[in-house]
DNA sequence: GACGTACTTGACAACGATGTCAATATCTCG
DNA sequence: CGAGATATTGACATCGTTGTCAAGTACGTC
């Protein structure tokens, strides 16, 4: 019964909602062209694919009567009659007002475009409930491939769909109970790298600044910034981890905590976009501020001077789409999961002193 | 024959491109899983619609048919049925990865999901022939209603369709040669009151970097910007007029010159984000920066301090799809404009005198 | 002039669902 | 208990297109 949860069915047609007016037209069928044309349906409809073996005279009258009539193709009847399965590949993600999220959209949506399919997007308000029944959704619609930037932590209700033919590509975002193609970054390694770059800089009282730790490009990357610090025998860090902090309000009040400290760190890592927007804005009228380095770039960071771990956010949607391209395409085989590398871009911030 | 440009149309199914393989099943049909349930093809389709007068005891055999076989419905047969209108809407506009855009379609996606409408997102590269297509896609696709950033000037190619039942709206630019809906921002009201507070400030000599004229917000935006210039008798302002400017980078390079000159402006207009970004790029390493005012509000606009006339993105797709839902919901009626009011933040880079 | 070949055309079924309408089963009430 | 109302079910047509197959037409060749 899922399959209807929220999803009205669309009114019938009805000529009377609408107060009879002539300027109103219905849509021609091709019934309808090939009628105008004097010849038969087949024949009009061969005439229009441009499939070969139709006289050239007949293909101009035919054309005409479209024309004339305003004749456009229902792609809803083709893609029944030839298989039931659209030219749409469905993404599920975050809010799109997001720039991580909207970068994805775009890459995704340039890529797919090239092999004439069309991105729909939803979001799923990080409800893994609406998730499902978005996914659903796309699914009734027989969507060619279904992109996901996953909420909900199980992916196993997806198993069963992706051996029906429907191919899935997770990005962000591991597969949590099914094999599946998966477009990943290098979180851990780029949260490293931060630890890195900061313990190099002389930096030991290094805050991490964490969102929510179930989902794993966080723990990923909680993971890597441990490592580094292990590494180098730090254990100054320890006081300072934050986690759980999930909007830029919750992040510029725990940054601002940290600073109260008696003992404040010397440097931050914040661990997403939306953090470091919080940290920006707790650190703009300090003094002193500490050191600061972000994952995820962002507009104007150079104008700010901000030092972030890079990563190619379009590359993400790119990648994603071309290997559900690729499944579409008939490829078989084991799931692929391709790692978006990071670099780290020293601005300014992440090369401030300790003090 | 536009209907088919770039779209080609998807594979047949075909049972050997993809080896076979047991764990790939075919997706089952009503009429299987009517045969499962022992009843007909029809009653099958009442009880999972839940419809009226069916049998309790049947429901639940269908029921557990369908979810044996993993049935799920076929939306596009559904649509075809039940007048061969999907319950997508299509957006066309610029790069999502332009955080107008994808802020427009994230308000967007919002309101229509209540509806149980789907947004279908494609990007036109700014190029008025993909658009043309794009549309003709979305049209093929049958969708419910479109919502349309133009990038094309002429939109009257679109005339004939909206007649054919299928409502547009346009955002951010007016229809022009069609009658349609429209939501718009107060670009004249809002570049306005950019010049008057630089004006109030003390500035005379203020630039005003634009993006391409022929754009119709773009005008909106160098009219009011120029009458409030008239209106305080003010004219130093004119030798400072750059438009066509239209890339980051080309702001940044437009902004150096101006500072470059003789007698440098002590103000600058910026028309939109992307030259906004580009002109703080300029202004960073500057010791004695011009004041600033860019019109639409940014991320981090706060902690740079950034003066701007900010205006509700995501309402302008949220007020787009309502507009589009009343049509679909068969409101008829001439067509509305809906103008999405502007504020002047003020936070620093406005403020500065002029020297 | 007859025949094979290639081109052109159309009748019909099919994709997978739902609407219409009629047939049967069950219930209600006098 | 029987008539009329109501609940339950199914046969069939249909949405607009394309695939299959067969029929008809034109042409070149010997």
């Amino acid at each position: 019964m899922s399959y209807l949860r929220g999803f009205p069915p669309p009114n019938p047609r009805s000529d009377i909602d609408m107060p009879s007016d002539e300027t109103t037209l219905r849509r021609p069928t091709l019934t309808e062209v090939a009628a105008l044309a004097g010849v038969s349906l087949k024949t009009a409809s061969r005439a229009l694919n441009r499939e070969p073996n139709v006289a050239a005279s007949t293909g101009r009258r035919v054309q005409d009567a479209a024309d004339s009539l305003g004749y456009r193709l229902n792609g809803i009847a083709r893609e029944l009659r030839r298989g039931a399965t659209s030219a749409l590949v469905g993404l599920v993600s975050g809010d799109l007002a997001n720039p991580f999220y909207s970068a994805v959209a775009s890459g995704a949506e340039r890529e797919l475009r090239q092999h004439g399919l069309l991105l729909i997007t939803a979001n799923n308000d990080e409800d893994g409930e609406l998730e499902r029944s978005l996914v659903d959704a796309f699914l009734e619609r027989r969507v060619r491939a279904l992109l996901v930037i996953p909420s909900a932590d199980d992916h196993e209700y997806l198993a069963i769909e992706g051996n029906r033919g429907v191919p899935f590509v997770f990005l962000d975002r591991p597969p949590d109970g099914l094999a599946a193609d998966a477009v990943l970054i290098d979180n851990a390694g780029g949260a490293r790298s931060a630890g890195e770059h900061l313990l190099g800089g002389g930096h030991r009282r290094i805050a991490m600044v964490a969102d929510l730790a179930r989902m794993a490009p966080q723990r990923g990357r909680i993971d890597g910034f441990v490592s580094a610090m292990k590494s180098a025998g730090n254990i100054d860090w320890e006081p300072y981890l934050r986690t759980e902090v999930h909007d830029v309000r919750h992040a510029e009040r725990t940054v601002r905590g940290l600073l109260a400290l008696d003992e404040p760190p010397s440097a931050i890592f914040t661990t997403n976009n939306r953090l470091t927007t919080g940290a920006l804005r707790a650190l703009r009228d300090q003094v002193n501020p500490p050191a600061l380095v972000g994952f995820d770039d962002f507009d104007l960071a150079d104008v700010l001077g901000t030092t972030v771990v890079a990563h190619d956010m379009s590359a993400i949607g790119r990648e994603a789409a071309r290997l559900a391209y690729e499944r579409i395409s008939g490829h078989t085989g084991p799931a692929r999961t391709i790692v978006i590398s990071t670099s780290l871009i020293a601005r300014g911030s992440g090369e401030r002193f300790p003090h």
